[in-house]
DNA sequence: ATAAATTTGATAGTAAAGCTATTATATTTG
DNA sequence: CAAATATAATAGCTTTACTATCAAATTTAT
């Protein structure tokens, strides 16, 4: 019996809250849908309210601009996310075999939660491959930190430091450790896909892969001494 | 006695050559300086010929967008870090030295090459941390790679990951560790400046740990069995 | 069941970004 | 000095990003 994951959001991420009406729903699932098809940058609110079958008007009483729509996506993956680690990782006592465990969520293929009707996370688990990191990579990082828009991604980040400091209490980097697996997950299948020169796996490999050689790394760091 | 560096560009990344005149090398100082004081979206052709005192037709005889100019950045970039490495790892022989050595150069703080005339490297190579990877994480990264914008970058990466093969033959990963530290060497000191919490180096902390920190979680992979 | 409140749809409009074209004037080069 | 090339000046067009207004529809509260 799995639980029905609850993602508390940010309210300062939106003006209305896109879960609590029938257009907010469309809003996310049609945003999921263009940004996973044509990329953020083709993506407009104009083209979203087209393929929706309401007005930009209509899109911008929910969403400021398509920046706050993106962290918004991104904040709601990370939170799904650490649901998903949180409820695989329960009664797994050896933080070795956890950590394990979270390296192959982070880098396996995602499947749609079904649980989630207006959230295709298989969708949304390529945009945050592919756009995530746009979503802090900008001149008002900083502002947004103080809003907590990145909650979210800090504290999946802490739970996998915490993880690695359970593995080995003397090993000095856990939380720069623990960002390297959450953007090496992600950077490796995208050069696996996109740029394959960059990477060790073949075209025909799959994303096991990179979860192989995520464990390779991370646990040749944390074992040492 | 240091060498006059030459970047060969790709000419496929401009319409007119911007160093082949001196409009074209006003382009190249002024975007810098723009786009490292405001970000790469503020940026746009108009205000960057205000700035300079041409005309946005102007520019756009140069390059045909805002994208290529970023990519003809990236790609002078490593260019002449590619060029820095040759050079400062020259006559080192032992391999782990080198590869320290390449560590330090991409981590440690650009100084401004007063060689380069119209090139503040400085500045580029806070660019580069936080812009670098939207020249490859767009939907026509395919496209772009076959037309080889991303060779300078590829072709760093492959030399640091032949360094890493010499230190250990039998190390399974050699390029995805490469891309790695690569990309964390910015990152981490993205994060260290603006999200803190996401790394292990206080406040008041400099490049050193981050250097510190790749140093052992490369090493420790290498040196392993 | 109906008035009040809220949500959505339709329409309009503005400023800036992104890009192209044309012609005149400098400047370099042959 | 003529020819070729580079730059400046101006204009214009489409799209993006965003705001405002008002009417119609739907929900909710009494």
């Amino acid at each position: 019996m799995r639980p029905q994951p609850y993602i508390a959001m940010n309210e300062a991420l939106y003006l209305r809250n896109p879960e609590s009406s029938e257009l907010g729903k469309k809003i996310i699932r049609h945003s999921i849908e263009l940004i996973h098809l044509n990329g953020l940058e083709a993506f407009t609110f104009r083209k979203l309210a087209e393929h929706i079958g309401t007005t930009e008007a209509g899109v911008y009483r929910y969403f400021e601009n398509k920046h706050k729509l993106l962290v918004y996506l991104t904040a709601w993956y990370w939170g799904w996310l650490e649901f998903q680690i949180t409820f695989a990782t329960n009664n797994i006592q050896d933080p070795f075999v956890k950590l394990e465990k979270v390296i192959s969520l982070l880098a396996a293929p995602v499947e749609d939660d079904e649980r989630t009707e207006h959230v295709n996370e298989y969708m949304l688990h390529q945009i945050i491959i592919e756009e995530g990191s746009k979503a802090y990579m900008t001149k008002h990082v900083e502002d947004d930190n103080k809003l907590h828009y990145f909650k979210p991604y800090k504290h999946l980040c802490a739970a996998i430091g915490e993880m690695i400091s359970q593995c080995n209490p003397n090993y000095k980097y856990p939380r720069s450790l623990a960002t390297t697996i959450v953007e090496m997950a992600h950077f490796q299948n995208y050069f696996r896909v996109h740029l394959p020169s960059l990477t060790d796996f073949g075209p025909s490999k799959n994303e096991r892969d990179v979860i192989e050689f995520l464990n390779d790394l991370i646990f040749a760091s944390i074992r040492k001494k």
